[in-house]
RNA sequence: GGGGUCUUAGCUCAGCUGGGAGAGCAUCUGCCUUACAAGCAGAGGGUCAUAGGUUCGAGCCCUAUAGGCCCCACCA
């Protein structure tokens, strides 16, 4: 054993520790016949290498599961960060570029993915190093699993089973676009934005009536170059009369027809509506119903293109601003109005999406995900809370098709080829190099895939799949997901219908999602708003263990949190109390010698409380880690730990400490580490640093508390009489305390403390326990009898169950304050008696309440009724 | 428009299957008591958003209302 130093400093005790789990790798996980597995997955590294408070909030509670479950005996695997496309965001990329002085377009598809890799190589690590700062035992193995180059395999194989399936196709279809990554993008990537805007009123002239005009709203007037048609509402009386005629579309001077569709809402603007097929999603609809031509105005970045006649090359708002500029001189303008819409802007860049028409792959939905549903509908894949199931729910019953094409230059590219001279094209796992039908060579399709497809793989295919590795067989499927609710979409349900897809079987069975990280404001946290918190900084000043706290302390699943440095320091204080405690121990664990072994009979009712409250916690915190409630799973430890164990059991046992002659010395300093021992391995989890830094000094049988036994209930460990005596003795304890405060006597000032008690149990509970009962009430002497005599009249008292406490204060009672206090009581317990009455009187209460409930009441009654009998006779002799 | 969620002490939030309202911080009082002032002991402070309902019993379940936040869809 090694004396703790005074003071508890996490950063020496992390650095050092840090160090040595680095070197004793004990988070290796293998493939063990003799364990089950657990498999969680770790967060992906990435090429910035920023860690934010989501990778803490995540690693944090990837982490303590981990643990938890080593303890428990499995065999915990961190399935490890991937080297797939997401880590590449097109954003963070170019922005390295940009530091490097390099514009991309100077390098070749090949070129540019050299760099990629080369910095994934370089930086891939570093977020996992920075969580290993904050305890993760997350393991970067690029050398046993990786999903880089290599990935290519499961992509392909993915692809190409979907396709022979017929569930993925190549369509022309109306997509999101974005004009400056210069790529489509899907639905779920759009992200809308109220934007101020106007709504332009124009008159579209009628063919053949001299002077008659259709008026239109839009906001986006420049799409009127593609302008094919016009619909009113079949139902709109106003322009019935209109239906079939045609226009005159100003400007480009095409002659469309009006047409009726129902999807025009008759009460919105104008209620007709330029129909414009080739950049709106609804009127392609309408367009595709009435066989309407689409004609695309926009180059892919978003200049006009050759159809829109003298505006070719002009950006979309100088074409927008002259088009208006236009029809006011040609007289068409109507007018002008204030708008606020809402304008699609794809998530990376913030740039506004274009509706357009491309040739993109798809896959298709509707089958594919009817298993995900069913395994959230069947608890195969349990979500928690529970529930993000609607939120799921409603995704997967407004399933659409996937666009999952790319035009980016890095990425996994579709194993499409095409023959140049034919029009041959094979969709295959090796490369096709010349036409099956004509021998030219063929052409990879340039484009890549969406990041999320190779992301929905991760479960399969960082184990190695699609070959069949023992790491696949042994840890797949995995366990636990955790995650922020806000990826649900985008990750956890392709992980899900892909898993079923490919493996025929769920990727996890349960889902954990936490909440956000907000400010102290409650604003998301943002580089642009720059009220961030570095986690690394929260370490720096007040250590991992308190960072990790705070992030689960008092947080249920789900929920969003603030960031307060208070909640810190909170955490951090608890650490310091743990480490003094442990430190109180282990001094007298040296002054005295260690105790390997005691009889549980040899236990005095305080050891046997503590012991049987700690039996019970380790019951209550083990079902709630299992629930995933972490953070009660602490709460209870935490009070268990300060309230309990340091602020009673400790006070408790001070005075056998003291006295080297106690015949119960031995049992003291065995409860005290036991105790100790599994209040640690409780908190390991959550406070790795702390924890092993303590356990390592405590004892030397085990190397580490992060491969020890996750501590166990224990039947004979369950005291319930001992519990109720001394539960007792605290409530007299706390009643002391109370009296002599409120009578402003010093801690200094002891007194004599006479319990007065007609019941044998009771005396002899007080007199058993009188060596702590007296510390802790600060008595000179305890004296234990069944009548009053020999006490003064005038004495202080305090009544508890069964019990009445006596101290005479002699020259410092106030008779006056006294009565005051003891009427305050009566009137307290008078409340209770009325409240237990009237509930044990209820007839119903009576008749139909469980009867364990009625007996805890009538229990209660008779308590209450006796010390309100003792009060009442205190009152008297006072007044008398 | 559809869905979710929240409203509990001055602040931030817990409250797990319905059975006498909790924590941290803040406030007030007294203590440097030989593990800890990053501490100890005490105290004050809440018609659990509002209105109904179910129940012997509701912070918890149901309905409605008000306000806040989020997600999805998106009307030109």
């Amino acid at each position: 054993m090694k004396e703790l130093e005074k003071t508890y400093d996490p950063q020496e005790i992390e650095g050092r520790l840090y160090e040595k789990w680095m070197q004793k790798k004990y988070f290796h996980a293998e493939v063990n016949a003799n364990k089950k597995p657990f498999t969680i997955m770790m967060p992906p590294p990435n090429i910035t290498g920023q860690l934010h408070m989501g990778h803490a909030l995540d690693n944090t509670m990837q982490d303590i599961l981990i643990r938890f479950k080593r303890m428990q005996g499995y065999e915990a695997l961190w399935q490890p960060g991937t080297d797939h496309a997401a880590i590449a965001t097109e954003v963070r990329v170019i922005e390295k570029l940009k530091e490097e002085g390099i514009d991309k377009k100077d390098l070749g598809r090949e070129k540019f993915l050299e760099r990629v890799w080369e910095w994934r190589k370089q930086y891939g690590g570093t977020i996992i190093n920075q969580l290993k700062k904050m305890g993760s035992s997350a393991d970067w193995d690029r050398e046993r699993f990786t999903m880089d180059e290599g990935n290519n395999k499961a992509v392909t194989e993915v692809f190409c089973n979907l396709y022979e399936k017929g569930r993925i196709y190549k369509g022309s279809r109306i997509g999101n676009w974005c004009p400056v990554c210069k790529t489509s993008i899907s639905d779920a990537e759009v992200v809308y934005e109220e934007q101020a805007g106007h709504f332009w009123h124009i008159n579209y002239p009628i063919i053949g009536e001299e002077g008659r005009f259709v008026e239109i709203a839009t906001t986006r007037p420049e799409t009127m170059l593609g302008d094919t048609a016009v619909a009113v509402n079949p139902d709109d009386d106003r322009y019935k009369d209109l239906i079939g005629k045609m226009l005159l579309l100003p400007i480009v001077n095409r002659e469309i027809p009006v047409i009726a569709d129902a999807y025009v809402d008759k009460e919105f603007g104008t209620g007709c509506v330029k129909i414009t097929p080739a950049h709106d999603p609804n009127d392609f609809e309408v367009g595709k119903r009435h066989n309407l031509e689409e004609i695309n105005i926009l180059n892919d970045d978003a200049t006009i293109n050759e159809n829109g006649g003298r505006y070719c090359g002009m950006d979309r708002y100088e074409a927008r601003k002259a088009i208006v500029e236009e029809l006011d001189r040609l007289g068409l303008l109507v007018r002008v109005e204030d708008h606020v819409h809402n304008v699609g802007t794809h998530d990376r860049c913030k740039a506004t999406v274009e509706p357009m028409i491309k040739l993109q792959w798809y896959v298709k939905m509707d089958e594919l995900i009817k298993p995900a549903a069913e395994a959230v509908k069947s608890g195969d894949v349990k979500l928690v809370p529970e529930r993000m199931e609607r939120t799921f729910f409603n995704w997967t019953d407004n399933i659409r098709d996937w666009c999952i094409s790319r035009q980016l230059w890095w990425g996994h590219r579709i194993p499409a080829y095409t023959c140049p001279n034919c029009g041959k094209m094979v969709v295959a796992r090796d490369a096709v190099t010349f036409c099956p039908e004509c021998g030219t060579a063929m052409e990879q399709d340039p484009d890549t895939l969406d990041t999320w497809f190779s992301s929905a793989l991760w479960p399969f295919a960082t184990l190695g799949w699609p070959e069949k590795t023992p790491e696949l067989d042994y840890f797949f499927p995995t366990d636990v997901l955790v995650t922020g609710y806000d990826i649900i979409f985008f990750w956890v349900i392709r992980m899900m219908f892909s898993s079923y897809e490919q493996m025929g079987r769920r990727p996890f069975h349960t889902v954990l999602f936490h909440g956000l990280v907000r400010d102290s404001q409650g604003r998301k946290m943002s580089k642009s708003l720059g009220n961030g918190i570095d986690p690394l900084e929260v370490i720096d000043k007040y250590g991992a263990d308190a960072l990790r706290m705070m992030l689960i302390m008092g947080n249920a699943p789900g929920n969003d949190m603030r960031f307060y440095w208070e909640r810190v320091e909170a955490a951090r204080n608890f650490a310091n109390k743990v480490w003094n405690a442990s430190r109180f121990i282990m001094m007298n664990i040296e002054k005295t010698g260690d105790v390997d072994h005691v009889e549980l009979s040899e236990l005095t009712a305080a050891d046997r409380w503590i012991l049987s409250k700690s039996n019970t916690l380790v019951k209550e915190v083990t079902e709630m880690l299992e629930k995933y409630e972490l953070g009660i799973a602490l709460q209870k430890v935490y009070d268990f730990v300060w309230e309990e164990f340091c602020d009673w059991y400790i006070e408790m046992v001070k005075p056998r400490l003291w006295n080297a002659e106690d015949a119960t010395h031995a049992a003291a300093i065995w409860t005290l580490k036991t105790v100790l021992i599994d209040a640690l391995k409780m908190l390991h989890p959550f406070i790795p640093f702390v924890t092993e830094e303590i356990f390592c000094n405590l004892q030397d049988k085990e190397d580490s508390i992060m491969v020890s036994d996750w501590p166990v209930y224990h039947a004979e460990r369950a005291f319930a009489e001992e519990e109720k005596e001394v539960e007792l003795i605290k409530e007299a304890v706390r009643q002391i305390r109370n009296v002599r405060t409120s009578m402003n006597v010093p801690p200094s000032k002891k007194a004599t403390v006479y319990v007065v008690s007609e019941n044998v149990g009771v005396r002899a509970t007080f007199e058993k326990s009188s060596v702590f009962f007296a510390t802790l009430g600060y008595a000179s002497q305890v004296i234990v009898q069944s009548d009053r005599t020999g006490i003064a009249d005038d004495a202080v008292s305090a009544v508890v169950p069964h019990a009445v406490l006596y101290m005479p204060f002699a020259d410092l009672v106030d008779i006056e304050k006294e009565l005051a206090r003891l009427n305050a009581e009566k009137e307290r317990l008078e409340k209770e008696v009325a409240r237990v009455e009237g509930m044990l009187s209820n007839e119903r209460f009576m008749s139909k309440a469980p009867q364990a409930k009625i007996d805890e009441e009538k229990g209660k009654l008779a308590n209450y009724t006796a010390m309100k009998e003792q009060v009442m006779l205190r009152l008297a002799q006072l007044e008398k």
